[in-house]
DNA sequence: AAATAAAATTAACATTGTTAATGTTAATTA
DNA sequence: TAATTAACATTAACAATGTTAATTTTATTT
């Protein structure tokens, strides 16, 4: 009998897959706004209406994406850091590499960040997750700073701090409003704010 | 002639007030999540379609409320600031202020910075006055820390820019996140984020 | 092979933004 | 004043959305 209950495990999870990187798949493309229950279902292979034998609504669906992203974007910040720098400038290094990320996919950025949440999704385990997203990618940095006497326990909190909000601005602005205008200036503004902050 | 078309555009704008005051309640209440056509022309006292006549669609209407919006948050942001204060403290006020108006109107809060925008409304003209907004409020105190020698030229420019990022930062994540989960944890978070940005 | 359980689909509903056709006033002309 | 026309407003309708219920199809068990 134990068999039986997990073979159907292994084939509710499965499908259950299926869905899910079906919705993956058009954050990344078309993001959010071509996002609906009949796109999703479509690129799985299913109906719309066994989207709903699978998940409780489509906000929970897309909810279960962001553990997934933030695995991915873990590499791709870490792909983006040269792994001989350290403290302060490989903090900003991190920044930057997530600021990139978050440009490259501005999907995930409404997902994480902007989309409305709802009562199931809102399980604030996952919000703190997004919260201290940013902080847990550059812990251990922050720590070398303090045990180095590069920075003392207050400033570098501070810092921590200052940092995980003005990164969140600046993705909002160059991701909904367009600001500043051009990439460019965009990327020369994250420059002189991430220096601006971690200057001691 | 020319009194006919004048009485015919006095009537045309009135009515298209009727439609922005309705939609202005509406954002300032229930928040963008309730408002649709049907529901600011029945607070209008119109039909849904009658809207067409003077909207060529809902999210033009809606960005014809920025500019209301951001005088009043002006009003509200000078009424809070004790008006013998200059400089930094000055500033540290008026951010304060600029973030209370927001929390209370998540709505405008929504309208501003995160609502997807369109060709039309996508007037640049008008993101640029939301991405400034901040700045104008206290552009005449960075002036006077400049002339009064409390800070160079480059400093203060460079925590202008740090100032208006981390405040866009906090908001987004209170509003959109709850995080941090109380008003008690933002307001001194707040505090926090924003002295350690205006300190020397 | 028949009965039953499970899974997936179609049909349907309510809500949304938007347009087209129609009705209803107000203004102009004869 | 009565008929015509222009302006305005409304109803009807459509397509797209999320969601649920009923139904059909598929797989499993007896």
């Amino acid at each position: 009998m134990e068999q039986k209950v997990d073979k159907k495990e292994i084939q509710e999870q499965r499908v259950r897959g299926y869905f899910i990187q079906a919705t993956k798949d058009m954050l990344k493309g078309e993001g959010l706004k071509s996002l609906s229950v009949r796109s999703i279902a479509e690129r799985a292979g299913y109906s719309y209406a066994t989207l709903y034998n699978y998940f409780k609504d489509v906000q929970t669906l897309v909810f279960e994406c962001v553990k997934d992203f933030q695995d991915e974007c873990v590499d791709f910040v870490l792909a983006e850091i040269k792994d001989d720098v350290r403290g302060l400038p490989a903090i900003e290094q991190i920044a930057k590499g997530y600021i990139k990320y978050f440009v490259q996919y501005p999907g995930i950025f409404e997902l994480f960040f902007v989309e409305r949440v709802n009562q199931m999704s809102n399980n604030s385990n996952t919000l703190e997750m997004i919260y201290n997203f940013l902080d847990r990618l550059t812990s251990s940095e922050w720590e070398y700073c303090k045990t180095k006497k590069i920075l003392k326990k207050e400033v570098a909190e501070s810092k921590r701090n200052e940092l995980r909000y003005a990164v969140m601005g600046l993705l909002l602005f160059y991701n909904n409003r367009r600001q500043p205008a051009s990439y460019q200036e965009f990327t020369a503004m994250c420059d002189a704010v991430i220096r601006g902050i971690l200057r001691q």
